[in-house]
DNA sequence: CGCAAACGAGACGCAGCGTCTCGTCCGGTG
DNA sequence: CACCGGACGAGACGCTGCGTCTCGTTTGCG
């Protein structure tokens, strides 16, 4: 192995950019079974080979266009001191996000994508659903007045995440208000 | 008008048991995406058509066939007086079927087919979402040590069962005694 | 017994798959 | 600047599976 150096890997930024949009417009226009890379190809300007070439799949594909348009998970609130307050915001702003009609398409396809193929999912985990996790049991961990144990941070926060993407899924109501509910009730069980 | 009333529909219980236990297999097998009607078709014994004559479309023949075998849900565990105990247990319950390689394959490939459309999701609704909201709803509102407004119990139960459902769809462990766990935790905090 | 609807089988045209082969473009190297 | 090689747009290719259709056969209800 003297050098694996020249490796001058030359891809079109436009190219890449065309694709992830074109993906994302047929996706919210035809829905995700009717996802054709023919037609991602066709709008984007591009051949197919260029898709190919960059993703394995089709899949992680949807999943990456979906992805890149990140304003699934909006930031954390401000911390006001008071963990119950923090997060109840925090669910609140989410819920306000998944529960739009977009919001909730989205979250759709990418659940449905990340079934397919365990890759999918570990992306889908790693910019979405992680950082949601990191977030509620930092800022738990962080609330001198909820003495809580780790394994209890985690499943309160996933009662929480949890409880607002399984109304997304089977298409109940996702409103601000009953997010933020749920989250007091749940976090009410902590010490 | 005169009458509607000539509708000797003979189906045939032979094919239609050959179809779903073909579509499981198959599904078990192979996974969601690469089911194709015509290999259910071969494996049945069956022709194409009759597969079309009685089901509209992939997603909804995969529901019926995933949920036709409802093992999925347990039954509920025997009263014993104290409610937390009770949901407790049936949480538990629960996580070792979802938790299991297959339950949990089986839940993720009936949240991806009602992904696809609203009717496949009412129908794994009716079937399985909500016969465990119904139970874990109705187990709250008899329970006399908890004093619960609809909403309240609403919240808790769809924190837990979401809890659940979001671990095996992200992919992450599902146990019973974390389920029994998480199910505590959400409960305490109901007055 | 006789009809009509459902059945198994499979042919049909079509859409889209994933691979391939063109000739062109273009950025990094010498 | 000139060159080179890999990525590019385009699209042909064979193939699989779609959903529809047409056979001739079977089967249950009247």
């Amino acid at each position: 192995m003297t050098a694996a150096a020249t490796t001058p890997r030359r891809r079109s930024e436009r190219a890449r950019v065309a694709i992830l949009e074109a993906t994302n417009e047929l996706l919210h226009e035809h829905g995700l079974e009717q996802l054709s890379i023919e037609a991602v190809a066709a709008r984007a300007g591009v051949g197919k080979q260029t898709i190919y070439r960059w993703w394995p799949n089709r899949a992680i594909l949807i999943a990456d266009a979906l992805l890149d348009r990140d304003d699934l998970a909006p930031a954390p609130p401000a911390d006001t001191g008071d963990a119950i307050t923090d997060l109840g915001r925090w669910a609140g702003d989410l819920a306000a996000s998944l529960g739009s009609p977009r919001g909730a398409a989205t979250l759709r396809m990418l659940t449905a994508a990340a079934t397919a193929h365990p890759e999918t999912s570990r992306r889908l985990h790693e910019k979405f659903s992680g950082p949601l996790q990191d977030y509620a049991n930092a800022r738990l961990a962080a609330a001198p007045e909820l003495r809580t144990t780790p394994s209890q941070r985690r499943n309160a926060v996933d009662a929480i995440i949890g409880g607002m993407v399984f109304r997304v899924l089977a298409h109940q109501e996702l409103t601000r208000r009953g997010a933020t509910e749920m989250t007091r009730t749940v976090l009410r069980g902590l010490s």
